[in-house]
DNA sequence: CGATTCTTCAGAAACGTTTACGAAAGCCCA
DNA sequence: TGGGCTTTCGTAAACGTTTCTGAAGAATCG
């Protein structure tokens, strides 16, 4: 006999009070309930998962969707992992468990999404690194599971979601390039299908034009995102004939890649490019010269993803005001000494 | 109609062999097979996971048991995290689930274990931060979970654990810097109760030993395993009245703050004080002078861990090699600038 | 041709829980 | 006293799946 057809037996009682009595249903008796808590205790129970879930049709788990890329290219930077750290924190509160979702990078998103909605393995799912256009969005709605993205997709956003403020970080490092007397800036995209690099491109785009400057369409420069894409953008500038003065990165570990080019090339950060990174990692401030990026807490976006997921659960309408985040997260300039040129005069 | 019955309808044949045809039992004809097969694709049928996992038994996901410092400690470095990125692309080889099991600083560990095997949320677990005596073990062994440990205990090792290796750590270590003539050489240790603490401490002095060297017990100083850690070593360093010339971490974040704390004294790592890390992270690479430290693949030691668990689940029998992992994680020696300092003659 | 085996499938039970339903007992009040 | 509440609890059904049991029909064999 196992379960709570034991504990039942053990206090000479019915499953059903049993059950009522864990749930705090209202019509119990108080001393029987104290009773079925200490015994509960006791013995150390806790209700089968499988079986509640079944019963009551969701699983009490939130998923949180990554691409996993399962080769070794070990470029994979600790983004997602680091927001793990935060979901892990703040769903603890609820007792939620959290359940990782790595999609291989050979399969399709959507239709890895798919097969763990049909199984209903969890009841309400992060996604990341969303696409322009991204299915996943439609699936989720018409499967009524609650989600929250982490990306903006080109589409209509009647959804829950959180994205860095690329708007911010473009206006913020143009204005700063504009102000030391750059004139030419390019920008770093990364090659994917990701939205991040559309958004990022307008957002830069919009910015020059803030400041009355004109990009050069050869300016803008596709590569991939990791420290070899870095390295190839840094062979992209190096064969430009006429170079910009100052380029800005959208993601992290370019800028390693980056240094280590112009450096093979004899050439300085900070002197004879200015380069203003993204992220700031642990990385960037011991990079010498130190990378002017933006600073985030990791950790607090896996906190504020978490709440944002629960506000779009019914389950939690009595905790959090229901209704779906729209959030651009902000990013925090960190002055370093990698733009630190002045041009012309 | 929903799930199986759906399905089963559609086809117009029993949901027995409809389940049977897609679980590959042998007792149906092929084409109905084949026909099912269509079917499930056509509708993206999977089957519900809390149905199967209970009627299984298993439920098709392990565990992995993290600290979780909820608190707004941003100490924490990405070791688990990293790890996590290797389990997941190693399981998803094998259709497992991951779930993050976080307990709370504020909860102790053995409770929170025993509620996730009394609710039989994941078929297998790993369990990392072992302390010296670690009743979790206890827990599982009673209660037929397999698992894996990341660490040791000082206990008996029936049961499958990797660690890193420290032994190896702690010789390279101690070896090099006695080569350049260090004759008093402190050694960091946590001040927690993980078992790593201990078995550092052991290699250490075996090291020491072996090269005829003296451990003054003042050398050997406890402090917190956090960069604020590596801060009050540096403080209880420049109090000795006999400082060591030299001290080996065991910690990676505890690099920075020493050389924080040594910087504000006006002092120089590899040449006041010999330095030595532990794990190589982004940064020591980046900290000026180079820090000596361990490199290691987080990645792989997922990947490790991820096989050695499945060597302990029965299901996974046929697959791999059934028994215990006892593995020392090597690590391989970065050579830099902060132990470069000759001492004596 | 009858007996036996084999193939294929339908039906039903079981996994552990929650909850709808109803019943028993106590209470109140006319 | 008896009818109607209220409180408390037991019973049974349901969630979706897998698997056991057996049966019908086809195939094989003596």
């Amino acid at each position: 006999m196992k379960g709570i057809k034991r504990l039942a037996q053990h206090l000479d009682i019915s499953i059903g009070t049993v059950s009522r009595a864990l749930n705090g249903k209202p019509d119990v008796n108080e001393e029987t309930r104290r009773r079925v808590l200490d015994a509960a205790a006791l013995l150390g129970y806790a209700p089968n998962q499988a079986g509640r879930s079944l019963r009551r049709g969701s699983t009490n788990a939130v998923g949180f969707m990554i691409e996993s890329n399962d080769e070794t290219e070990t470029n994979s930077d600790n983004f997602f992992l680091g927001v793990i750290g935060g979901l892990t924190g703040a769903l603890l509160k609820h007792n939620l468990d959290l359940v990782v979702l790595p999609c291989s990078v050979n399969e399709d998103p959507h239709d890895y999404l798919q097969r763990i909605v049909a199984r209903r393995l969890v009841d309400a799912v992060i996604i990341s690194a969303t696409q322009r256009r991204d299915r996943r969005i439609d699936l989720l709605k018409a499967a009524r599971i609650p989600f929250i993205a982490l990306g903006r997709t080109g589409g209509p956003d009647e959804h829950a979601w959180i994205d860095l403020d690329f708007e911010g970080v473009a206006h913020k490092a143009v204005a700063r390039l504009a102000a030391l007397g750059h004139r030419q800036i390019a920008v770093a995209i990364p090659d994917n299908e990701i939205n991040l690099g559309y958004v990022f491109r307008d957002a830069f785009e919009d910015a020059m034009a803030h400041h009355r400057l004109t990009v050069d369409p050869s300016h803008i420069i596709r590569a991939r995102s990791s420290e070899h894409g870095g390295y190839t953008i840094g062979n992209a500038l190096l064969a430009m004939e006429k170079r910009p003065t100052a380029i800005v990165l959208v993601y992290e570990m370019m800028a390693i890649g980056l240094y280590r080019r112009l450096n093979e090339a004899g050439l300085t950060p900070g002197r004879d490019l200015a380069v203003v990174g993204f992220r700031e990692g642990p990385q960037s401030q011991f990079l010498s010269p130190a990378l002017t990026s933006f600073r985030m807490s990791l950790r607090d976006l896996g906190i504020g993803l978490a709440e944002g997921l629960l506000a779009t659960m019914p389950a939690y309408a009595d905790q959090f005001p229901q209704g779906f985040v729209h959030k651009l997260w902000p990013m925090e300039l960190v002055e370093g000494e990698s733009d630190a040129m002045v041009i012309g005069r």
